[in-house]
DNA sequence: CAGTCGTGGAC
DNA sequence: TGTCCAAGACT
């Protein structure tokens, strides 16, 4: 019921991910590299393993080092990260690489990763505990559910947050911190999970009063969520001749913010006016979508050529691969 | 502080 | 099909 149980188990059970260095390498001395934690941590908020995995190797492909990538232009990244969604992640990347590459490389302080655009408490924690074995304590979701769990907190989230906090401080050893924080997070995936945890096989289930109590699965409890509603909008796929595609940048803050798209209407909550025929424009469908808050219904429009655009520019070779989703979905259902 | 901000997989 | 949710940050 200690951080060394926990630490043992790691050590049989961990996980091989590109950016890791599993425990027997980093005992032996390899150390990681803050570039590649940096980035995962990054890529990793809110999202899962499964998912980061090809998007970490990828950029690791195209900008090895944090220099690389501080010297990319801001398209190839934004298009980089298409699909893989919470685009602010991707302009504070950026942000972050020219910071770091310009004050010479990465801190290795959790007061001083904090100050740096993109990085929270709970990344700064991360990679100053896995990149620089600082000891820190990384409070993610996975380790609020472990904690509510073994103390058998009934508070609702996010009122029990500090609580949490402190529960978990107060079992982070000295010893193996980046180890440590990993494998409370790989038991909060892999076995202390939100939906019928795997209490029998847990290194901790002696002594987890949120077992004993019968209540693990249910915890931690949260706050009633509320309920989306629905937009609607129209969506233009107008193609020349020679094939290529009218696009636009979106602009810089908000909603998909500084990645390429398609043109659309306003989304609004009630149908907005259809475009007009005489213009060429052909229905050929409708697109749906569901972002964090609202859903989204989206009549996809075609037209072989306009006379002259309005806004965006001519892209030659569309790829839905460099859009967010929702518009690969439209750009799609017209090739 | 509560709202904003994506996506795909599990159930 | 709908709901939940995943290694959160920013405003």
């Amino acid at each position: 019921m200690d951080a060394t149980t926990l630490l043992d188990w790691y050590d049989i059970h961990h996980r091989d991910m590109p950016w890791r260095v599993p425990p027997a390498a980093r005992k032996a001395g390899e150390v990681p590299n803050p570039y590649h934690v940096w980035l995962s941590e990054v890529m990793l908020q809110q999202t899962t393993v499964a998912a980061v995995r090809a998007y970490h190797t990828k950029f690791t492909a195209l900008w090895p080092t944090v220099e690389d990538l501080a010297a990319a232009d801001d398209a190839d990244v934004m298009a980089a990260w298409a699909g893989l969604g919470y685009y602010a992640r991707a302009r504070n990347l950026l942000k972050c690489a020219r910071e770091v590459t310009a004050r010479g490389g990465f801190p290795n302080t959790e007061a001083e990763l904090l100050t740096l655009p993109g990085i929270g408490p709970y990344t700064a924690a991360a990679v100053a505990s896995i990149a620089f074995d600082r000891k820190a304590t990384v409070l993610d979701g996975n380790v609020e559910r472990v904690m509510a769990r073994l103390h058998a907190i009934e508070e609702p989230l996010p009122d029990s947050k500090e609580t949490l906090r402190t529960l978990a401080a107060e079992r982070t050893p000295d010893a193996r911190p980046g180890d440590y924080a990993q494998a409370v997070m790989d038991l909060g995936a892999t076995i202390c999970t939100p939906k019928s945890p795997a209490c029998g096989i847990c290194p901790w289930m002696k002594g987890c009063a949120g077992r004993i109590a019968g209540i693990a699965a249910e915890l931690p409890r949260k706050r009633p969520k509320k309920a989306k509603p629905t937009r609607l909008g129209h969506v233009y796929i107008a193609r020349r001749p020679d094939g290529a595609t009218l696009m636009e940048t979106r602009p810089p803050k908000g909603l998909l913010g500084g990645m390429l798209a398609l043109p659309t209407s306003e989304w609004t909550d009630a149908p907005s006016p259809a475009p007009p025929l005489e213009a060429g424009w052909r229905e050929i469908g409708e697109v749906r979508h569901t972002f964090t808050h609202f859903h989204l219904i989206l009549t996809v429009w075609t037209a072989e050529t306009l006379a002259a655009e309005t806004r965006g520019h001519w892209v030659d070779q569309a790829d839905p691969g460099d859009l967010p989703t929702v518009f690969a979905k439209a750009l799609r259902l017209a090739l």
